[in-house]
DNA sequence: TTAGGTGCAAATCTTTTGCAGAAAG
DNA sequence: CTTTCTGCAAAAGATTTGCACCTAA
């Protein structure tokens, strides 16, 4: 985690940026809870008990740089409100969201299925991908168990 | 478009809600602005030239309601506003975006090309997939060619 | 030393809601 | 008639910003 840290310093002193107890203290709360989809307002709450004295401002505003660089990444799943995760190592984020719209619960897949896709992109369209977003909604492992076993025989929608 | 005016109103009355002026006025937005991605603020601005009296929050009731009838889709690029796009009469809502990192443009796809990963999903994840999202960011071809015109070599980011 | 950061409160922006009056079926 | 809608204005949330005061490098 420490090896973590110093990375992301290095990468905010090489832009001119500071790594203030603030930022430390946000950044050790998303590596903790890198599992999680975390809101701005989530981070906030987590950061202050090492830190009580930090704002939500500074929370936004660690968290808009921290995308800037590439570290976290914003994602919106239409519950309004914003929700941060870390990005992992690799060059690319590559992961998938199932989102459940039964549960509401959501799992990760991560590996990318969208290499041959991007590749085709490029070719057919002139577009060259830095960066995807897929989503799928539908209905989750656990809930089609729970719905044909559900003995008062309730069904989704 | 009066038949599908017509089809969505019977959509409407058969649970019980009623085709009104404002309402009809906003899908005729919709229907002839089916190639954009409205958000709820322009959709007002278009409902208001044909229908100057409406009030914003009756579009917002309406777009609620048509989302809920499956008749728009609500989706959310990040940008802080929701957006309302016109459901396709297929089962489906197969399309993809590419969105411009550098100049903002947005560019559709409509063509489905997640088959085989949903299969995959059904088969691997046990998650029966209803819907998705594929949204590429990355450089569009009208700016890749601007940056190699472009005299003064200004490069993006 | 000094550019960059912080906390706070106020401002902004999108979306929702309460309510009294209006109108569709 | 009665239930559903509407417009307005106010409220609610999330996020951003101005500003005077700090502080990391």
């Amino acid at each position: 985690m420490e090896a973590r840290i110093d990375k992301i310093k290095q990468q905010l002193q090489s832009q001119g940026y500071k790594l203030t107890p603030q930022r430390e203290a946000t950044l050790r709360v998303l590596l903790e809870n890198e599992e999680d989809h975390l809101s701005a307002e989530d981070v906030f709450m987590l950061v202050k008990e090492k830190a009580p004295e930090i704002g939500l401002a500074t929370v936004y505003r660690t968290l808009e740089l921290l995308s800037e660089l590439h570290v976290v990444e914003k994602i919106n799943f239409g519950d309004g409100v914003a929700r941060y995760d870390l990005r992992t190592d690799t060059a690319k984020h590559h992961h998938h969201h199932l989102i459940c719209v039964q549960c509401g619960s959501m799992d990760e897949i991560r590996e990318d299925w969208l290499g041959p896709l991007e590749e085709r992109l490029d070719r057919e369209f002139n577009f060259t991908v830095m960066d995807h977003r897929l989503d799928f909604h539908g209905i989750c492992h656990r809930c089609k168990d729970k719905n044909n076993t559900d003995g008062n025989g309730n069904r989704p929608e």
